[in-house]
Order: C-alpha cells, then sequence, then structure tokens
DNA sequence: CGAACGCTTGAGCAAATTCAAGTGCGGTGG
DNA sequence: CCACCGCACTTGAATTTGCTCAAGCGTTCG
C-alpha cells in the first residue's frame, strides 16, 4: 500500500499569541483548597495550566461514588473535552494557581496543547491498566513511583492529596490505601517524614512492587 | 481577568487530503483474528480507520496480565499516541478491514483527526469510572449498553469479542463475566441468541443496572 | 483547651478470584 | 451426513483480597 504524504497543519501568526497566552505575564488566577474549578455539564471553553498547587479531575456516580481520573501538578495542561460540554468534575486540590486560556472548536489547537491531550490519553489509558489489573499493593507502588517522577524525581517529596483522594485515584478505601502505606513503612520501603511527606528509602522494591 | 482571543490554526489545501486519504476508493488492509497491528516499542507513524471488524487495544503486565484499554468498531480512528513509540498493543479480533494513514507529529492532525482523540480520552476517561468503581453487574451493564449504542441502538447485536477480552477490558475474569451473564439472563434483562449474539430484552433494567 | 477532621488499625464479611470439572458449539474429517 | 475433537464457555467449591463497620489516635485549628 502507498503511503500518502504527510498532513502539514499550517498556523496563523495567532500561534505566537497562543503560547504567550500561557507564559504571559499577567498573574494566575487563585483558587482554594477544594474550590471547583469546573463543573459536569458545564460549558467546556477553556484549558487550564497549572502554575502551582495541585488539581483532581474526576466523576461521580449517582450515589456518590468517585473516581479520579487524573491529579494534575504544576506545569500541566488540563480542560480538554471532545465536545463544548465538561464530562468530568475538576477542583483545586489545595491553594493553587491557574493560567487560563480559551479554547473553542478542536480544530483550534497548537500542536504543544495537542501533545499535551495525547500525553492525557496515554497516562490515562497507562492508568486504567494500574485500576483494571494490579492488587492494591502494586497500585499504590505505581502511583508512588508516578508522583515522584512527575514531581522531578527527587526520593523525598509532598503528596499534594489527601488518602481519599488516592483511594479514589486508584480504586482502593481510604482503609485499603492506609493499610498498604503501613505496609510499606513496615517493610522499610517508605518512610513517612509527617503524613503528607514521603520519602521513598528503597527506590527499587518501590520500583519492582510496581511490576 | 481578560480572555484572550481564541487561537486558530488554519489548514493549507492538505486539509482536504487529509479527509480523502480515509474515504480513498482503495481498498483496505486487512488483517486476520488476531493479527497484530502494531506493537509496544514499535514506531507510531500512523493512524487507523476500522472499516470492519474489531480491533482491541492493550498493554500487557510482565506476567501476562492485560488491561483492554479500548475495543474499535467500525467508523472509529485509534492508533494515537503521544510520541513517535507505541505505548500499547493493537490487534484484530476477527477478519478486520483498515484504512491506514500516516501521521508525523501531533501539530499534523485534521480537526476531526483531533476531535478522535479528544472523544477516546474522554472514553477512556469513563471507562476507569467504571473500573476504578462499578462492581461486576454494573461493569458487565455498562458494557453492553455501550456496545449496544456504539452499533447503533439496536437491541440485538453481535459481540465481536470473547469472553476473555471482555473480562480483560472490564478487569474482571473470564469466569465473572460468564456468572455475570448467566444471572442477567436468568432475570430475564438479556437473552444469548447464540454465544456472541446478544439480546437486550429489558433495556430499562439494564440501563439502571450500569447505574 | 476542646472539637473536628484526617488518618490508622482491627475484626468480620462479602465479592470476586482461583482451581477444578463439566458442557456445548463449531469445525473437521471419515 | 454424522461423529468426533477441540476450544470457548459455564458452573461449582474453596480461598483470598479488599471492603465495611467500628473504634482509637493525633494533629490542627478555632
Amino acid at each position: 500500500m502507498t503511503i500518502p504524504a504527510p498532513i502539514v497543519l499550517v498556523a496563523r501568526s495567532d500561534y505566537a499569541d497562543a503560547a504567550e497566552q500561557f507564559t504571559a505575564v499577567q498573574p494566575p488566577r487563585l483558587y482554594s483548597a477544594d474550590e471547583e474549578i469546573y463543573a459536569q455539564g458545564e460549558r467546556a471553553d477553556r484549558l487550564y495550566r497549572v502554575e502551582f498547587g495541585a488539581v483532581r479531575v474526576y466523576r461521580l456516580l449517582a450515589d456518590g461514588r468517585r473516581q479520579i481520573s487524573s491529579f494534575h501538578l504544576p506545569g500541566e495542561v488540563f480542560g480538554f473535552e471532545a465536545d463544548a460540554v465538561h464530562h468530568f468534575f475538576a477542583d483545586a486540590i489545595g491553594l493553587t494557581g491557574l493560567r487560563l486560556m480559551p479554547r473553542a472548536r478542536a480544530g483550534e489547537f497548537t500542536p504543544e496543547i495537542v501533545e499535551s491531550a495525547l500525553r492525557c490519553l496515554v497516562r490515562t489509558q497507562e492508568h486504567l491498566l494500574v485500576v483494571g489489573r494490579q492488587n492494591a499493593v502494586e497500585r499504590i507502588a505505581a502511583f508512588l513511583v508516578e508522583i515522584a517522577e512527575r514531581q522531578g524525581g527527587l526520593e523525598q517529596f509532598d503528596l499534594p492529596m489527601s488518602r481519599t483522594d488516592i483511594g479514589d485515584y486508584l480504586g482502593l478505601t481510604i482503609e485499603t490505601v492506609s493499610r498498604v502505606f503501613s505496609r510499606l513503612r513496615a517493610q522499610g520501603i517508605i518512610k513517612l517524614v509527617s503524613l503528607r511527606t514521603l520519602k521513598i528509602l528503597k527506590p527499587g522494591a518501590l520500583k519492582s512492587l510496581s511490576e
């Protein structure tokens, strides 16, 4: 089969503006802890970039069960939707600063933004493997490895989110999260400097637990 | 805060070509049952549109556990990756025809393709809720509703995939899938015309089971 | 200083998995 | 055309994992 020539999208000079909208000197919009950024059913006409703090994107069942589909840390872009309406909720975990950027239709994306969306897709698909096929210990290990890497690969870092958030991200209850943390601590694999500050003592052991 | 003007990407005349590459008269490439379409680690330089048949996209753990992140039915586009390398496997479920389309970098997408990718993202995130927070009955019900809708909303339709595939999509074992099918059948909610042909007798009941 | 909230820990339980037989359908060959 | 074979699926029993319910701890904040 013959491969046709690549498809090329060419930008107008708006491109430069697009990049600037995120790096502009204007201050980010502030959100306090647990403040809603958007809700399911709302009009989806913006993208967001995390300046500082952390964000959870989630969906709810009628009876209140919650699944967090992603956390977003500084530098990351979120808010992608297939049509004009949000299918998810998003809110700030702690005090958070976001840069807002308008979006209209799908074609009106810069290459970097499309790339962000694709990274988000791949990450979500990878997360599905964790939630669908790994046990509690593997899920927590994978989570810790992921967060450590996303925070720059340091062995000590802060968990911006609560145990409840972690459970709702990994499809576990808060009690199971707590028990696994305790077990990893007992095995000398991690150390809880404080409730929300974690130190990875045996990175190799943690990685092998996450498969 | 002032909202900057929308970003607009303007296409060259290549745009028309892009649409044509999928609808061209040349025959689709054929894949036999279980034939690999791409593998993890391979170079990702194409997109695929299903002409007929069905495709599974999945990931494996070292010990062979598998998570299918998506099924793709006729009309759907798949093969999106964040960088130049595939993070997943894809293969044909039965005899399948695919139209191939080259892709290079993320910016080189038509609006329709970007839209496809975003739909894929939303669908994956929604699937995460099913796998992370719903029980076996709810998962199967949600799966059947989803497949029925994607096949045009008919009450009778074929399941292109095996029970093993369904289990690996929903994060369940094949035995649990089978037991739930039997239970739904005993309750008169579904009827198995044959092993792979299913009729939904009580669509309302099924939908309420899927939450 | 006290209350509230987030977290931890324990005991019992339920849901889904594992292991182990069977069953039946579809395909192949006599 | 029928019988047989193999594989996918079904069903059952025992086991395990994670959940529910409940109590206690400790930190933080008013």
